[in-house]
DNA sequence: GCCAACGTTGGC
DNA sequence: GCCAACGTTGGC
C-alpha cells in the first residue's frame, strides 16, 4: 500500500465538502500536471491512502484522511468547454488528463498546519511538501513521514 | 496583492 | 534543442 498527499484548494473543494457527499466520495478532477498525472496513472492502487491537504488558504495544512477507491480513469472535465478545467487538446479518444475517485476515511480531529509540519522539518526532510518551490499538487509520501505527521495529531 | 518557483509554449 | 515569454501555484 501506498501514501500520497492530496492538495485542494478549501474554497473550490473542502474536507467538509467530501464528508458531505452521500457516499463521502468525489472524483477527484482537474490535475492538469504531466507527473502529477503520471503518479495517478502509475502509482496509485485502489486501498491506498492520502493526507487530505488545504492550500491557498488561512490555514494551508493536512484534514484529512481519504482513500484511492478506483484506478486513473479520464478526466472528463476536459472535454467540457463550459468546464473551468477545459483543454481543447485532450481528445476524448486519447484522453491526456486523468482522475481518480476518493473516498473520505476521516477528518482528522484538527488541522496540522503547515506552520506546525515545519517546525518538524528535522523529521520531515524529504517530504515534498516542505521542499523549495513545491507545487505538487499530488505526491507519494513515505510511511515514516506518513506516520509522523499522524501522530501530530 | 506580491513574488519566487517552476511548467509550458512557441519562435527561431 | 534553446530559451524568452508567459501562466500558474501557493505561501506569506
Amino acid at each position: 500500500m501506498q501514501y500520497w498527499l492530496m492538495k485542494s484548494e478549501p474554497e473550490e473543494y473542502s474536507i467538509d465538502d467530501l464528508a458531505a457527499e452521500d457516499d463521502l466520495s468525489t472524483y477527484w478532477d482537474g490535475i492538469r500536471n504531466y507527473q502529477a498525472r503520471n503518479f495517478m496513472r502509475d502509482g496509485m492502487k485502489i486501498g491506498d491512502q492520502a493526507l487530505f491537504y488545504h492550500s491557498s488558504c488561512k490555514v494551508p495544512g493536512v484534514t484529512g484522511i481519504a482513500e484511492i477507491v478506483s484506478e486513473a480513469y479520464p478526466d472528463h472535465t476536459a472535454f467540457d468547454a463550459g468546464d473551468k478545467h477545459f483543454d481543447a487538446k485532450s481528445d476524448p479518444e486519447n484522453p491526456r488528463w486523468l482522475m481518480v475517485d476518493i473516498k473520505l476515511v476521516r477528518k482528522l480531529n484538527r488541522i496540522i498546519a503547515l506552520s506546525e509540519l515545519r517546525e518538524h522539518a528535522s523529521q520531515m526532510d524529504g517530504f515534498r511538501l516542505l521542499q523549495r518551490g513545491n507545487r505538487l499538487s499530488l505526491f507519494p509520501v513515505e510511511k515514516r513521514h506518513w506516520d509522523y505527521i499522524l501522530n501530530l495529531e
